[in-house]
DNA sequence: CGCTATTTGTTCAGCGATTGAATTATTTGC
DNA sequence: GCAAATAATTCAATCGCTGAACAAATAGCG
C-alpha cells in the first residue's frame, strides 16, 4: 500500500545497469529453483535480450554460476540454471559476546562455509583483547575460505549492546563495556577484508539486531515482516519490515527488555520500574524457579532450565510460566503497535519456547484486538546460539547481492 | 545504514525518465525555496542538460510553474525559479467521523484549496446515507476546485476504525459500522475524480493514519519519523518512519489504545485488560475529573477539560496528569521499541498537551534506557480536528509528486 | 559606457543500455 | 524425419543521459 520509493541519488545512465544487475541477482537469489534466463525476463519483465546480457556480466564477474536446468516437461530446447557462485565474493561475521566469541564465513547464497566458536569468558578480559583474539580467529577464517575459493569482502561485528552510527560501541552492560571504539581498535590490526567499492569493511551493531538479520535470510524463506526476541540476560528485539531491518532514527530500536510490564513493579538497572527484563530475562527467571546463581554459569542456566521443565519441575514450570506471561503482554504491545503476523524467539529462549510460547499466546489473544482475525505466530528461532554471527555475516554477503556493482567493478 | 532500495520493479528505457521526474518534482516539493535548474542539478546530481530536459517535460505537464527568482547576490545571469503548479492536479479528503463529515482539496504543495465541514451526529446516521451525504459534498469541492484550475485526480477517505486492504470497514466502533464495503457504496455515485494511471481512484485508510500523514507532510518539514497519537474516544497512532507510514502486516499498526498499561487493571471492551484506553480515553478523563456524560457532547469534552484545567480545577488537573502518566508508559513503550525521537499528540489531545506533556515527558525519561543520549521531544498536533481529512487529500497529492508519469502521460 | 567575470540555461553530437524482431539452437512428439 | 515448442543470441533502432560548447543575462569595475 505504501508508494514505491524512488532509489535516493539520482538516476543517471549507468545506474540502469545497475539497477537491472541488482535487480536479475535478487531474483536468482530469491527463488526456489535455477531459474533460466528466460524464467528471470518474465519474472522481472526486462526482455529476453537484456536478461542475456545482463546475466553475461554476472557470470564474467562469479556472482552466478551454470547449473543442471530445472526439471521441466514439453518440448522446446532445454533451460540452462542459473545459481548464485559458490566461490566469488563472502562476508566475515564475527561477535564478542559475554560467555564466547564466534566467527564465520557466510556465501552469496547465505550457506555458512566456516565457523569457530571459542567459549571463554570474556567480562574480564578488555576490549582491545578480545578484539585482538577475534581477529586471529578471523585470520585463520579468511585462509580457510581461500581454500574455498571465497573472498572475504565485508566483516560485521556482533556485540550485546548500543552501537552508534560510527560504530562506538555506548554501552555493553553485560559484557562491562562502555564507549568502545572498535573501528579504531580493530585498524591497529591488518584489514581483515579485500575492500570492494560500497561494502563497508567493518560494521557494527546490535547482537539482537544482526539475529533478526540471520532469521530473515534463514532457509526456507520465512515471511518478510517480524519480531525477533533474543532472550539472554538482557532482552532485545530486532524488527525487520519488509525484508529490512528497522533501526529507528538512532539505531537503538528493539529495547524490548525495558517495556513496562508493572509500572509500578520491581525496579530495574535502568532507572525505569517494572520492566520486562525484571520478569522475563534469564537471572529472574533463574531466580523465580528457586535456583541458586552461584552454581550455575550463564552458558547453561537456559539448559538446566529446559532440563527441570523437561522433568516436570514444579517451580521451573512455573517459573517458565510467569515469564511468558510478561512476555506475553510485551509481545501484545508489540503487536497492537505494529500489525505484526510473526514472533520469533531467538537466543536463549529458543530452546525454552515449547514452555514461553503458550502463555505468550494466551496474552496475544486477550490483548490483541485484531487476533481474531488473522492469528498470530509465534515460534522459536532456526538459528541456533550463534545466529548473530551468521545474521552479521549474511548481511554482508546480501548487501554484494543487492548491489552487485560495486563487486564487478573491481574485478573488471 | 540500511540497504539502499532497488526499485520494486523493473528497470526499463523509460524508467529511467520516470525515476529522475520524480526525483526533480521531489526536490522542487522539498525546498524551501524556488530552485533554479542549476540548483537542482547540483542537488540531484544530475547534469544540467538532464535537469533542463526533465523540467521541460514538467513545466509542459503543468505539474510546476517558473517564479520569480530566488534572491542572490553576485554576478551572473538570474535563475528562474521553480515551485509546484497552483493549478493542475490536486487530492481529495474525506473523512466520517462520529460528529463531523469533512471534505477538503489539498493541492501539489500541500496547500488547503478548499474545506467544508458539516456537523452531524453520525451514529444514527446509515454508512450508505454517510457516504451520499459526503459525496454530495465532494461535487461542490469538485465545482469549486475546477474554478481553481485544480483536477482532482483521487480521493482518500479517512475513517475512525480497522480498514482492510480492498476499502472495507471491518469495524469502526465509535461510529457503529461493521463490514461496510465502501468502495462499492462509492461506486453507485457518479465517480468524483477523474481517473489517471498510477493514482487510486479512492483509498480508504484509519483516521490516525491519515493524520499522521497531514503532520507530516505540513509546513514547516518537520522529522521524518515520529508517533502521531489521535486521542479521541478511542486512541490510535500513526507511525511515520522514514517519511512513510507504516500500516503494518495487514494495514492495522498504531492500536496503541489497547497497549496494556496495567496489565490486571481495568476491562476493556477488546476482551484485554489495563489498555492505555481504560486510562487516557476521552470517556476516561471525563469520568476522572467528576463531569458527567450526560451534559457533554463528545465534541466538547476536550474543549471543557481545557477550559477546568486552564482555571485550575484540582479534579480535571489531576484526571489530566493521571491520562499522561498512562500515556507515558505507553508512549515509553513505544520509544524503546522504535527508537522515535520525536512523538504529537494530535486530534483530542493538541488541546490538552500543556498538561498532558509534562507526565508523558517525564514516563520517557524514567523508562527509556536512551533517553539520557538524545532527548525525545513531545508537541501537539499543528492540524487542527480536520487533520485526518487534510492528510487524506494530502496523500493523493503527494502520490502525483512521487510518481508523475502517470499524470503527464494522461495530459499528453 | 564598455569590458570582464560569473552564473544560468540550451544545443548537439556521442554513447550506453534497452528494445523487439529475426535468427539460431535444441529438444519433444508425431 | 519433420513440425512444434522453448531457450538463448544477434542486431539495427531508439531512448535518454552526458559533456562540452555556446548563448543569455547580470554585477562589478575602471
Amino acid at each position: 500500500m505504501s508508494l514505491t520509493h524512488a532509489p535516493a541519488g539520482a538516476v543517471r545512465q549507468g545506474s540502469l545497469r545497475e539497477l537491472n544487475l541488482a535487480l536479475v541477482l535478487g531474483r536468482i537469489a530469491a527463488a526456489d529453483r535455477p531459474p533460466s534466463r528466460a524464467d528471470l525476463a518474465t519474472a522481472t519483465g526486462l526482455t529476453r535480450a537484456t536478461v542475456s546480457a545482463v546475466v553475461e556480466d554476472l557470470l564474467a564477474g562469479r556472482l552466478v554460476s551454470e547449473s543442471d536446468p530445472a526439471p521441466r516437461s514439453g518440448a522446446g530446447r532445454p533451460a540452462r540454471g542459473l545459481v548464485l557462485a559458490d566461490q566469488g565474493p563472502a562476508g566475515l561475521g564475527l561477535e564478542v559476546n559475554v560467555d564466547y566469541l564466534a566467527v564465520c564465513v557466510v556465501d552469496l547464497a547465505g550457506q555458512v562455509r566456516h565457523r569457530t566458536v571459542h567459549r571463554a569468558d570474556l567480562r574480564p578480559v578488555a576490549p582491545a583483547d578480545a578484539l585482538a583474539r577475534l581477529v586471529e580467529m578471523a585470520g585463520a577464517a579468511r585462509e580457510d575460505a581461500a581454500r574455498h575459493g571465497l573472498t572475504l569482502v565485508g566483516a560485521a561485528l556482533a556485540v550485546p549492546g548500543l552501537v552508534d552510527d560510527a560504530g562506538l560501541v555506548r554501552l555493553a552492560p553485560n559484557l562491562g563495556w562502555r564507549d568502545v571504539p572498535v573501528p579504531a581498535l580493530l585498524a591497529e590490526h591488518p584489514p581483515l577484508v579485500e575492500q570492494v567499492p560500497g561494502v563497508p569493511a567493518l560494521t557494527v551493531d546490535n547482537e539482537a539486531n544482526l539475529a533478526a538479520l540471520g532469521e530473515l535470510h534463514s532457509q526456507p524463506p520465512g515471511p518478510s515482516s517480524f519480531l525477533h526476541i533474543s532472550g539472554e540476560v538482557g532482552i532485545g528485539a530486532g524488527i525487520v519490515l519488509d525484508g529490512a531491518l528497522f533501526r529507528g532514527v538512532r539505531g537503538w530500536s528493539g529495547e524490548i527488555g525495558h517495556l513496562p510490564v508493572h509500572p509500578e513493579g520491581r525496579p530495574c538497572r535502568c532507572g525505569g520500574q517494572g520492566c520486562l527484563e525484571q520478569y522475563a530475562g534469564q537471572e529472574a527467571i533463574v531466580a523465580a524457579a528457586g535456583l541458586a546463581r552461584a552454581e550455575l554459569p550463564a552458558d547453561t542456566a537456559t539448559a538446566r532450565l529446559a532440563e527441570l521443565a523437561e522433568a516436570g519441575d514444579a517451580n521451573a514450570l512455573r517459573a517458565l510460566h510467569d515469564a511468558g506471561t510478561a512476555l506475553g503482554v510485551a509481545v501484545a504491545s508489540v503487536v497492537n503497535l505494529l500489525d505484526l503476523d510473526t514472533v520469533v524467539l531467538g537466543g536463549g529462549y529458543a530452546a525454552l519456547a515449547p514452555w514461553l510460547c503458550p502463555p505468550v499466546l494466551a496474552e496475544i489473544s486477550a490483548r490483541v484486538l485484531t487476533a481474531a482475525w488473522s492469528p498470530v505466530t509465534v515460534r522459536p528461532s532456526r538459528l541456533g546460539a550463534e545466529a548473530a554471527a551468521v545474521g552479521a555475516a549474511g548481511s554482508v554477503a546480501r548487501r554484494i547481492v543487492a548491489q552487485p556493482a560495486g563487486w564487478l567493478a573491481r574485478s573488471g
